[in-house]
RNA sequence: UGGGGUAUCGCCAAGCGGUAAGGCAUAGGACUUUGACUCCUACAUUCGUUGGUUCGAAUCCAUCUACCCCAGCCA
């Protein structure tokens, strides 16, 4: 079961673990409040989740929440909504990078101190010059050699906001010859004279993620540090940043691969570029994978967790298929999601041998499958639509639905046979005209022949319209910049673009459905009731339809 | 021409010296009052390359190749 997940990651702690059978294991999901979660933060968040699960651990939320131009309280709030919904309770408690900048300050006067780290003057065009290339060592700042206590003066003057932002920085010193560019002499705080959406005006001088990343952990008692794999380099100054403090335990940083999936793009800027420029309807805007979104459109957090427990867990750079996405919430919304009938494009169909002001009531279950869901009644007159792709006046090979002269079963209610197609001066199929076998109640010829097409039908008169808005694509870099740069999102809705928004009949206990509610529309695929909209569905995923493909 | 990583089926991914799990996708077939679901069946003589060690290698050694990450006072 969940025991193949990242075996990578709980070898090394079982290893651990060997050694300190009484270690409690505490893991933590670290995101800066810039931008929504998505499925790749989904990730993350299931891996620290559950390692700490397996071990009985704990698992905390920390808003990383060093850098005070990028974050926002709207961020806060979302992720925290987010997380819950997934069912990520923080078990260890909810925490914030800022809270702990006291202590930052305080390791770095210690390291100031011990002689491992020094003020330097340099601009940050000078240092990227002394910094060296990736095959040329770097040149030690002219200012490494400062006294303590001129270090200890300057660094106090820094913090009090003598100093404009970009004119000092805090190194460690480290080696200006390490193959590892993360090791030559990184700056560890830096000067910012903005506000910060926590701390205010407290502080003016911010200590940066390499530095502020391991002391958060090991204040929480973290004991793995479990990140992507673009942070690999940098672990050896998580360790020199651990152990040069001297914390103890240590806490250990492990890297996995970040989740890729095809025709969407995680990156929160690029998602944020959205957002901001009004080309999508807001974080939650269901083309994108966003948590927000994806919920708006109908996945449940378990179908998430699924998704990226069958994506598996390893340091592969790997780039999921979406269709993997999609089976994960077919297979949950096929087991119990209740059976509507929409028709996406209506085709009226007149039953000529059918009184004019009867109306019969036929029951249809909600679930083939489980009876115990019950049925529903639906109402059976003269008129009816039929979805346009369910007659076919040439008929290709193997078609089992409504064709000419052919009989066809309304699904729960009467067989069909053709009679005649009225169109009207253009040659458009108006309607047709069809006569009924009023024996077949049950759907079931009294003579035993056989029918091969059930299509799916609803009462013209008793229809109602819901919109269906038919994202089935998620956005990518690709149709993004396929839209005109004078097009706005909403022009992009147009029904005639390519995010179509239709108009359909549908079944009146359905458009009462509250939001969020799900449906597997027959043969068109899974529908949730949209959370913004009213009498407004979204696709989830459609069915397979082998006849498409012949 | 520096350092750190990764390479197993179309896409993910197990495997840790004993003779290639599983999922997704795909292709046949059965069933079907959703051409859905379900159920059968097929789908890597081969593990990036080339050598070596071994009775035996995807697993160990060496070599080469490809791709990813690193030169923010972002995270």
């Amino acid at each position: 079961m969940e025991e193949i997940l990242g075996n990578f990651i709980h070898d090394e702690i079982d290893a651990e673990l060997r050694e300190t059978p009484e270690k409690k294991i505490h893991t933590r999901f670290p995101p800066e409040p810039n931008g929504y979660l998505h499925i790749g933060s989904a990730k993350a968040i299931m891996i620290n989740v559950e390692t700490a699960k397996k071990y009985g651990g704990l698992f905390n939320l920390r808003y990383d929440d060093t850098n005070p131009a990028k974050e926002d309280n709207e961020y806060v709030e979302s992720i925290y909504n987010d997380l819950l919904w997934l069912g990520a309770t923080p078990t260890g408690g909810v925490f914030y990078g800022s809270d702990y900048f006291d202590k930052c300050y305080e390791y770095a006067i210690k390291l100031i101190k011990d002689g491992k780290a020094f003020v330097c003057d340099l601009s940050a065009d000078e240092m990227r010059e002394y910094r060296g290339t990736l095959t040329e060592p770097g040149k030690e700042s002219p200012y490494r050699n400062r006294t303590v206590e001129e270090n200890l003066d300057l660094f106090e003057r820094m913090k009090n906001g003598e100093f404009p932002d970009g004119s000092k920085t805090l190194r460690a010193k480290i080696d200006m010859a390490s193959p590892n560019m993360n090791m030559r002499d990184p700056a560890i705080y830096r000067i910012v004279h903005t506000s910060h959406h926590r701390q205010g005006d407290k502080w003016c001088i911010y200590p940066l993620y390499d530095y502020a990343h391991p002391i958060q952990d090991a204040l929480e008692g973290i004991t793995f540090s479990l990140c992507s794999l673009e942070f690999e380099n940098h672990r050896p100054l998580y360790n020199w940043v651990v152990d040069n403090i001297g914390f103890d335990p240590k806490p250990r940083q492990i890297e996995f691969a970040r989740l890729n999936v095809t025709n969407t793009v995680m990156s929160k800027r690029y998602l944020r570029y959205l957002v901001e420029n009004g080309m999508v309807d807001g974080w939650d805007d269901p083309r994108l994978p966003t948590i927000c979104a994806l919920r708006r459109r109908g996945y449940t957090p378990s179908s998430i967790f699924n998704f990226v427990r069958n994506a598996g867990i390893s340091k592969a750079n790997s780039l999921v298929d979406i269709e993997m996405l999609e089976h994960c919430i077919r297979e949950e919304l096929n087991a119990d999601a209740p059976r509507r009938i929409a028709i996406e494009k209506p085709l009226k169909v007149v039953i000529t041998n059918y009184d004019e002001d009867k109306v019969e009531y036929f029951d249809l279950p909600n679930n083939p499958q489980k009876p115990e869901m019950g049925t529903r009644s639906l109402p059976f007159t003269r008129e009816i639509y039929i979805d346009a792709s369910d007659f076919a006046e040439v008929p290709p090979p193997k078609f089992f639905r409504l064709k000419p002269d052919g009989e066809v079963r309304l699904m729960g209610a009467y067989i069909i046979k053709y009679e005649s197609v009225v169109k009207d001066a253009d040659g458009n199929i108006v309607e047709i005209h069809c006569t009924a076998d009023l024996e077949t109640r049950n759907g079931n010829p009294a003579d035993g022949r056989k029918i091969k097409g059930t299509i799916h039908w609803l009462s013209a008169p008793y229809a109602k319209d819901a919109r269906l808005m038919l994202y089935d694509k998620l956005f990518t870099i690709e149709n993004v910049n396929d839209i005109p740069e004078d097009k706005t999102y909403n022009d992009y809705l147009n029904p005639n673009s390519l995010v179509v928004c239709e108009t359909a009949k549908v079944e009146p206990a359905l458009a009462e459905a509250a939001a969020g509610d799900k449906f597997q529309f027959v043969r068109n695929g899974y529908f949730c009731k949209d959370t913004k909209y009213e009498n407004t569905f979204n696709r989830i995923v459609g069915l397979k339809d082998s006849f498409k493909k012949a």
